[in-house]
Formats: structure tokens, C-alpha cells, sequence
DNA sequence: TTTTAGCACTCTTTAACTTTAAGTGCTAAC
DNA sequence: GTTAGCACTTAAAGTTAAAGAGTGCTAAAA
């Protein structure tokens, strides 16, 4: 069905009003609120053929309308209007995304702006075929050793191992060019049986202390695994959270990483990702709208910034949140320099 | 009011079905439950002198009884048994708290621990009069330096610089020592300030790097001072908790560092404190009940483990869970060995 | 003197019913 | 093609009634 203007100035008004009110929307709304020129009656013809074809939705026959998945996904691909993001969000985002730390810290830190702007639960997948570039063993203190870890992709991850016995300079020296010839280029993910294996191999002479150093490493790996999702005080303000048990069934939906690897696998062509409600193959996120960013280094793959949210979420602003965001990684990453104005402690003048 | 056995004994039995139930407790279900050999008119007597006396409390005329923040002061200080932790929770921490990274890692491998185990929030709250004792340098590659902060407490802090431009060693060693020299000894809450006059006094000739330097520690430093605390979705699971207005309000609360603060300030003189709704001065935590422990190492308070909820709470095994960690902890940093059987790939294994 | 059976009383919870309000779909007229 | 008008449906809100839980008191029993 070809959708004429009237009717998707309808639907458009409709999404945008849903939204906004998570009301259903009813015909009178639609001619008082967003002026058009047509009376009720008429809207409510319109709107009985959109449903008939499967744009809207009606809860029940008192109620007014509410978009489909299918209404949804025509107003994302043809009616959705770009939008700019306010100033107080790109100052915001500006001031806290400040370039300081690695890789994962920055990643961190976008996942925290995005869920703060959107007021929305976000995911962030690493790319899980990133590799150790570089070791290195610190001496700090008599039995303390710092141990860095360099990725390819520039996370760096360090360690403290506490050694049973004193260690002398040469030690370490003999042990990080071990560590760095045996596991350079080792993909992190396989990280795990490599460092058993370099026990077998050439470390042996090192008994007193690999223990302690190859168990640290390893702990601090799999500690990386599980922290992926912040935002969901969030969704306490939703209205359709009004129910504390579909809180709970979210909270324990977006733990689940199954489900979040399952609806985030799918979309890996496009930079850029959204599915709604029941475009997702899993059924426990048919209520739901993932929208996903790729993001990307010198063209190498980094991992998907992802916003889960109900699919009464606003899209617009999403997009253009997920896109300057985007933008500005891409900056921060590759310059190498802080990009603008950060006196560095003005991070906690954001919103709270 | 000197309480008789069978007093003593009816209000231990309502305290602990309330704790369990949570609903009022009835003087037939006294009679059932705990084998009382008396008539429940006879019980439903107790129950009202010891309501009179102030130790439990009605909700409406048809209703049970609940204990009062007195009931509960009397059963926490005279009735309650000793309580052995469960093998199972036992061996949950013995694998999950496995000595590996710093006393701030540890702390917060603490706080996850006892906020599942007891499924309820839990807050750490450091010393704030730890103090640096020494820094180093390390560069990781031609415009990444790594610098790691020590504190006297053994709290190891490190960012990562990036710097605008290459840097030689011998600059780096000038660097570190004049950062050691002027920042050794400083307490880590002036260490803003601190860093300022380094600044004005030491480094104007290395002002192309310190920048960089200087606010990735302070970045570093106030995120720090962030995350205290964890386990707020537990909490969802509790019936006090079933309306959403008041898990809202709950979480605003513990996220307001001042309420918090203003709670564990004033039991500073003894290791295990118990403030018990009411006697908290905070009027917004009067329906709270807050344990916490000191956490000490070599006699130097390190910091205070808190867990915080309704004043329902199981306060047999919230005591003997925090004295089992604190037991375990001193071991875990004292000896400065990992304790029992970690093998360093089970950490993944506890509950989920 | 202490304990207990019995019962009237209070208050909450639940269910059933009624009313109100919102919004539709259809018809007939414009 | 558009719209006024209206009967109709349904959810939400309000009302009333009944059921259930537990008490406090009285008077009798131990």
C-alpha cells in the first residue's frame, strides 16, 4: 500500500504523539494537537484503513491508536525527520567524554553519556577479535608487580600480582620478554589457554612467581567480561515500567548476554542498526527497540555502542545522539589528542 | 521493663517470622508455628503488654504485629543467636574474593559479595585521610605514558597520558621524581590542589607533556569517588519494595553521597555499628536499617563496609556474613598471599 | 492468680457492580 | 470526499457489600 500525504502526516503524528505521551492516540488529538486541517471523523476513516494495512495498532475499541512495528519502521525510513541534538546535550556529552584513558574507559564513558541523554539502558559489545600488542612488568614495590597489557586496538589493562617472594630487576626483565614473544598477537579472547600454555613452555623457571602473575592477568580478564550495560535506574521513569515485575523481566533480559549477542550478531552489515519490536528473532525483545552503532578506527571494527529501550523510544534523537557520539569518538580515538576544551576537572559539572 | 522468658521468647519469634515473612505476625501463628505452649489469647496478652512497652507495633487493629525499631534494638542486642554462614555462601566468597588487584579492587570484589549473598545494597566507603606514597612513570610507547599512584593504604591508582608529543626516558625519570618529591605524603583528597602548585612550582618545563599528565589524574581521581555502591537491583525482589515510587526513592537516596555519609559518620567507634531505623538522625532513613564494619589492616582504618535495607533485614546473617569478610579480608591483604585453593580460573563459577 | 474459650468489634482485602469517560465505527446528510 | 451525529464498546474509576484476619475484652476454668 502506497501511503498518500494525508496519511502519513497521520502516522508521522501519531509516532511522534505516542512517544511522547505513551498514550494512545485518538483522532481528536491528532486534529487539535497537530493541526490538521480535516475533521475527527475523517482522521478516524484514515485511521481505520492505516490499521487495516497494518500501520496501527488499537489496544482496545475505546482506545485510540498506537503504531505497529511495521508503523514504527515506515516512520524510522521515511518519515522521521533528522534532528539536530541541543546544545546542553552536546555540551554535555562534550565535557564528559574527555579523552582520558583507554579504549575501554572511553567506551565506558560513551556508554554512560548515552544512557544519561536517552535515559535509556546501553550496551556496549567489544569487538572480540582484538589481539595483545605489547606486556609490560612494573617492579612497584618489593613484592608487587604491575602487569600491563596493550591490545591491538588500544584498551590497555593492567594488573597488580602480589608475589610471595622479592623478585630482582633482571627477573622481570627475563619474564616480560617471555610473556611479550609468547603472547603478542594472541587474540584476547583465547588469552586464557595461552598463558597456560607459556607456563609449560618457557616459564617454568619462573615458578616462584607466575602463579601470582598469570592468575592476576586472568582475573582481570574475565572481571572485563561482565560489566556491559549501565542506565538502568533509567527506566524506572518509563511509564510502561510502571510494573515492577517488567522490571525485573528487563533487568533480567539485558543481564542475560544470550539474548543481547543474539539481537546484536544479526546486524553487523550496516554501520548503523535498528530493529524493532518484532524484527527481533528473539521473542523475549519483540516489546522492544535495539538501535546499535558500529564503531570503528582506521576502518578497523573497535565494537557496537548499542540503546535498548522500549520501541516507544524516540528515535530521532537517538539516532542523531548515536551519530554525534560517533563522530566525536572517531576524533578522540584516532587524534590521538583531547579534542577541545577539557580543563580536565570540570567532569563533574555535567547533570547529575 | 525487664522482660520475662515467654516475653523474650514471643518477641524473638515475631522478629524472626517478620524477617521472613513479612507480614504482620498473628498470635495464632505464633502459638502454630513456634510451638508456644500457651492459648493464643494468652499470647495475644503478651503481645499487647509488649506493644504498651513499645516493642512492637500495630499497623491497624485487625492486623498482627511488627517490631518496633525498640523490638528490633532488643532482639539485635539480647535475643538474637550467633548464626553460622551456610557452606554454600562460604565457599561463594572463598571463590569470589580471591586477593587478586588492589584494596580498592578488593573492596569492591567485597561489596558485589555481600550484596548478592544478602541480596541487598551495599556501600564502601574508603578512609579519606589515605595519603600518596609513591608514583611511577611508565612509558607504554612513544605517546602513552602510564602512571601509577600508590597510596600508603594500598590503593593502587593508574591512568593512562596521551600526550601531543614524543618524549624521552631521561625526561620521564625527571619527571617521576619531582612528582615523588612534591606529591609523597599528600592526603589523596588534596591531591587536586596538590597537583595544581606542582604545576606553578616544578614543572613549567615539561609543560608540553603535564597537561596530559596532570588531568588524566585528576580525571582518574574523581572517577573514583563515584561508585560506591552496588547490588540496588536486589532490591527489586523485596515486598517493601514492590511499589516502584518507593525503589525510586530508595535509590535516590543511597545515590545522595551526603545521606550516606551523614549515616556512617557518627559510628565511628566501634568496629560492627547497627543503627536501626529511627536512631538514624536522617529522617529519610528512618525505615532503614544500616550495619557496617570498619575495615582495618595493621590497626589503620582502611574504610567502612556498610550494607543497607529495609529495617526487615536478616540481621543474624548480615552480622556474620560481615565478620566472616572482615576476617578474610585482613587475612587476604595481610599476608599478602592469595588464602586457599584460587586457581585463578574459578571466579566465573559462584552464584550468578 | 494465671490461663483460656468465646465472641463482638475493627479494619483490610476482595469481589461484584455501577458509573463515567474516551474513542470508535457507521449512517446519513452535506 | 467530507463531516455531523449517535449508538456502541471498553477500560478506568468509584461504590458497595461480603469475607477474612486478628484483636481486646469478659467471664469462666485451672
Amino acid at each position: 500500500m502506497n501511503l498518500d500525504e494525508r496519511k502519513r502526516k497521520i502516522l508521522s503524528s501519531v509516532v511522534e504523539d505516542y512517544i511522547e505521551s505513551a498514550e494512545p492516540v485518538g483522532s481528536k488529538t491528532l486534529v487539535e494537537k497537530y493541526h490538521l486541517d480535516y475533521s475527527s471523523a475523517t482522521i478516524r476513516n484514515e485511521m481505520k484503513l492505516l490499521e487495516e494495512a497494518g500501520y496501527l495498532e488499537q489496544p482496545h475499541v475505546s482506545a485510540g491508536r498506537i503504531p505497529s512495528t511495521k508503523g514504527y519502521r515506515y516512520y524510522v525510513d521515511n518519515l522521521m525527520k533528522e534532528r539536530k541534538l541541543s546544545m546542553v546535550d552536546i555540551n554535555y556529552i562534550d565535557n564528559t567524554i574527555n579523552g582520558f584513558g583507554d579504549t575501554d574507559a572511553i567506551f565506558e564513558q560513551i556508554a554512560d553519556v548515552v544512557s544519561k541523554i536517552l535515559s535509556t539502558p546501553t550496551v556496549i559489545t567489544k569487538n572480540n577479535t582484538d589481539t595483545i600488542e605489547n606486556i609490560k612488568v612494573v617492579k612497584i614495590s618489593e613484592k608487587l608487580l604491575l602487569i600491563v597489557l596493550m591490545s591491538k586496538n588500544g584498551t590497555v589493562k593492567d594488573c597488580i600480582a602480589k608475589l610471595t617472594d622479592t623478585v630482582e630487576d633482571d627477573v622481570i626483565e627475563k619474564l616480560t620478554n617471555i610473556l611479550n614473544k609468547d603472547l603478542a598477537g594472541t587474540p584476547i579472547k583465547e588469552l586464557h589457554l595461552a598463558l597456560n600454555n607459556v607456563i609449560m613452555k618457557d616459564l617454568q623457571a619462573f615458578s616462584g612467581i607466575m602463579d601470582d602473575v598469570v592468575n592476576s592477568i586472568k582475573y582481570e580478564m574475565s572481571k572485563d567480561m561482565k560489566k556491559l550495560n549501565s542506565g538502568i535506574e533509567n527506566i524506572l521513569e518509563k511509564p510502561e515500567f510502571s510494573d515492577i515485575d517488567k522490571v525485573k523481566n528487563f533487568i533480567n533480559m539485558i543481564s542475560t548476554k544470550e539474548i543481547i549477542d543474539s539481537a546484536l550478531q544479526k546486524s553487523k552489515d550496516n554501520k548503523l542498526s535498528i530493529v524493532i519490536g518484532s524484527e527481533n528473532k528473539e521473542v523475549l525483545l519483540n516489546d522492544y527497540t535495539i538501535i546499535s552503532l558500529d564503531i570503528e578506527k582506521d576502518n578497523k571494527y573497535l565494537g557496537k555502542l548499542s540503546v535498548i529501550g522500549p520501541k516507544r523510544m524516540n528515535y530521532a534523537k537517538t539516532i542523531s545522539t548515536l551519530k554525534y557520539i560517533n563522530s566525536k569518538f572517531k576524533n578522540t580515538l584516532t587524534s590521538g589528542k583531547k579534542n577541545n576544551n577539557v580543563k580536565g576537572d570540570n567532569s563533574e559539572k555535567g547533570r547529575k
